[in-house]
DNA sequence: TTAGTTGCAAACAATTTGCACGTTG
DNA sequence: CAACGTGCAAATTGTTTGCAACTAA
């Protein structure tokens, strides 16, 4: 578990910006917060060990990673936007409509989906969400 | 172009809702408008036809517009929404990050994709929304 | 030392809501 | 005429920003 000082130092350096250790709590709070976590709830487990840090250092923070490509924000339905650290497999997210239970899926259609995106109509394609809803396994047993 | 409110009546009745001219202007207009307006396009566009309605009724519409099926609302990268009246064929956004231009794309592997979703994880799917970006084959052109 | 970073509070943008009045069935 | 719909303005929600104090390099 993590310390990711020396990862943004890495992603950081050159540009002029700092690798400081609220960059680094944030990142860490990312990857060790399973889900997909909004800026509220990284707000609360910051505070846990950095009393002092506000929700806008959350956005700029969230901001720089997106930028740097350390996390994808992701649209779950609802109005704010939740995040996850960027992992090795890609994959997407299906939501339950009764009891909001987020299903993170994989599939290899993918690779042939952004294939052919950019056959098609030769796009530099950088980034591709999916987003499903309905109801899960679970809920659809005990009707709507 | 039409006038929507005898399909809204169709899909309202017994419902306890109202079949009113606002409703069926905003469907119309949705219907009629090429790309994805936002809900302060609409409102401009409603005021042409209707000019004592106002965006509460615009928002209040939509919602009830999106929960019997009559339109979809996209996050195209932007903070605000979009809205689009359901057509026939289902089809993904692809947002370019320079012109924000936004590409409408179908493919077959929907369907299959949809398919693999409900048998691995059982679920009732009942929406699937998927929006890339990167940059578009004009755009890419000129360098970033 | 000095440019980038942060907290705080205020500003913003998008959407929702309470309430009195208007309209539909 | 009873219940639902609508305009208006105020309230909420989620996110961004200006600025003075702070801190990493």
């Amino acid at each position: 578990m993590g310390n990711s000082i020396h990862v943004l130092k890495d992603a950081l350096k050159d540009s002029g910006r700092r690798v400081t250790h609220k960059r680094g709590l944030i990142l860490d709070l990312l990857r060790e917060t399973p889900g997909h976590p909004d800026a509220e709830t990284l707000l609360i487990k910051a505070k846990k060990r950095d009393p002092r840090i506000s929700l806008a250092t959350i956005y700029r923070t969230l901001a720089l990673l997106k930028k740097t490509g350390f996390v994808e924000e992701h649209r779950l339905g609802e109005t704010h936007a939740h995040y996850e650290a960027v992992g090795e497999t890609p994959h997407f997210h299906f939501t339950c409509r009764k009891c909001g239970r987020v299903i993170e899926f994989e599939s290899g259609l993918l690779d042939r989906l952004k294939l052919e995106l950019k056959r098609k109509h030769r796009v530099d394609l950088r980034e591709i969400h999916i987003h499903a809803s309905g109801f899960c396994a679970h809920c659809r047993e005990k009707g709507d």
